[in-house]
DNA sequence: ATTGGCACTCACCGGGTACGAGTGCCAGCC
DNA sequence: GGCTGGCACTCGTACCCGGTGAGTGCCAAT
């Protein structure tokens, strides 16, 4: 059939053209990979891959290279799963074992995965809002300032000053430090908003006025402005071949640094599925000579993800490599942070 | 005095050659710098210069550039200060005003530095030993797990799991809780280790198994390994112009993500003065092409510096205002961490 | 449908040349 | 003694130009 067969010189002009960054002509295609067809019947076959918009010529008398509708199907309906090396299971166990707290994993997370794919990474922290209270703690700093400290079950750490209407004695801060964690603790911080509403009536008559200015803060820092974080390794990766984004690094590296932009790009991912997006499927602008191969990783088998992870690297990638190494740091970090 | 005035053509070259970020030649020179001479003087003296050292030239028939030696002179000698605009100050005050916690603060700082001298910037959390404790929170996760976090006046918050010999209770803890506090609240954690050590002596007989493990736990996360943070930003400014560094950046960003290496850069900082390295003048191999300028910064007038801050740039950079963008952000930020 | 053949296109490479910025040196001048 | 104008020289850059070869598209034959 000879429809197969030309999605077979897709996937071998797709292969070679990220192994070797060059444009693949029809000769060296026929010899290399074992499709026993003559190197005409190649270049018939990649002109009708051509006119579909699979593939293009950079110039005349060049070889051709993939599309990012080419990278498209190789990577719906082409791609091989690539397994892990066993070194570099072993690399990801390692690596994250010995983290001692959440930036810890954070970061330790960023840098594996940017050294396992050659890209850079991206690792956003545990969303505030899909996290549960673990503990509220409220020191006084003095008479008229109260700092609010949240801690989340995975291991974030919020803080804000609050200023206060009235002094306070420490013993109504006690009071109401207790009543807070009765309440609150194990609440996801997404139902906070609702659980919040009818406290005030429940709270010992002369806790409400500091309890409501201590609530307002809260819910200000975790539901309406939610801090959602990011962090970024392995830029130089991008440089690795200077070919890559011709003039165009500049507003690649800008873009990582935007949290907004990174969040976009991570915000997108549903459970624990790779998701892939190539070329101008991105739509940050700067963005749309890249790829993107992000994933949301869970606590919980299954559940929301409790954020996102992901590399940004040329359209000419390793997609295979990458979306098994995205996949498998996704899971293990779900893992450790379910632990905790 | 002829010696005078060659160092006007130095300072001379090392503006233009900033400028234009071209060899500057003697009649370009001569004629726009009104230091009425004639080129051919302006040749003599440069012969001279670079016999000393201070310029060279690219290839026989190109104007000079700078040395880092050169460079040296300019900053020691030739510069004169660069009042900030109206509108930097402004943009100072305004930036790290609206800052809601330390990481605002920090995050806040190495954008503004980044965007104001349009560098690399990176700058450092304040130094765990250097601050004092605010307060010391004990959360019972299970009967034999407890999260230690500890929360520094500079509004750092370290947090540790510690894995307890035998089940507590509620209560214990909470004894503990208020021992370490009165004992530690306002203390240096340099001084901790000293104060520690008699502390199992005065504590109540039946809380000193426990004290023991968490206090062990609390010298080894800020005194032992004190985990001192970095952050780097406006990386793309490197590329600004990608003939700064020929063929170097890879590692020049390598070496950015190294927290160690960051530290090194800034570790050598001394009070709030600010301190130039150029080229070679770096110990860190792959920022001999670079220069950094860095500066302390103190909560106090006076005293040791809580951290440092910088920026690294290309030698061929705009070293007086540089110099003054770091040493105004660096007042800001002691300002704004003094007052929380 | 596949294949071998063939003419054609065009980027890349190497060499050769013209250009011009910039220098060093020297003799003359203040 | 220091400064200046003049002049020959160097050498990197830009440009041109023909040769080469990889790769293509098309066509006739199988």
């Amino acid at each position: 059939m000879q429809e197969d067969r030309r999605f077979d010189v897709l996937r071998a002009i797709v292969e070679d053209f990220v192994a070797t960054q060059e444009p693949v002509g029809s000769k060296a295609l026929a010899q290399r990979h074992g499709l026993g067809v003559s190197p005409a019947t190649v270049r018939n076959d990649m002109a009708v891959l051509e006119e579909e918009g699979y593939i293009t010529q950079p110039h005349t008398s060049a070889g051709r290279i993939p599309t990012d509708r080419g990278y498209r199907v190789f990577v719906d309906r082409l791609a091989q799963a690539k397994p892990l090396s066993a070194a570099e299971r072993r690399a990801i166990t390692t690596f994250l074992e010995g983290a001692v707290d959440l930036d810890d994993v954070v970061h330790r997370s960023v840098r594996l995965l940017a050294t396992l794919t050659h890209q850079v990474a991206v690792v956003q922290y545990p969303s505030l809002t899909r996290s549960r209270v673990r503990h509220l703690e409220l020191v006084v700093l003095d008479a008229r300032r109260l700092l609010v400290v949240l801690i989340t079950d995975t291991g974030r750490v919020e803080q804000r000053t609050v200023e206060l209407p009235s002094a306070v004695d420490e013993e109504s801060v006690g009071e109401l430090r207790a009543f807070l964690n009765t309440r609150l603790a194990g609440l996801h911080l997404a139902d906070a908003s609702a659980a919040a509403a009818d406290m005030p009536d429940t709270a010992p008559q002369q806790l409400r006025p500091l309890l409501s200015v201590v609530l307002a803060t809260v819910l200000e820092t975790v539901v309406e402005q939610p801090d959602e974080r990011v962090i970024v390794a392995g830029a130089s990766n991008l440089m690795r071949n200077p070919a890559d984004f011709p003039t165009t690094i500049g507003p690649v590296l800008d873009a990582l640094e935007e949290q907004v932009v990174l969040l976009r790009l991570l915000g997108e991912v549903s459970s624990d599925a790779v998701t892939v997006r190539i070329g101008g499927e991105n739509d940050v602008a700067p963005l749309q000579t890249a790829s993107v191969v992000a994933a949301g990783y869970t606590a919980l088998a299954a559940g929301q993800p409790l954020g996102g992870l992901g590399v940004v690297g040329p359209t000419r990638m390793d997609y295979p490599g990458t979306i098994a190494a995205v996949r498998a740091v996704a899971r293990y970090v779900g893992q450790v942070l379910g632990e905790s």
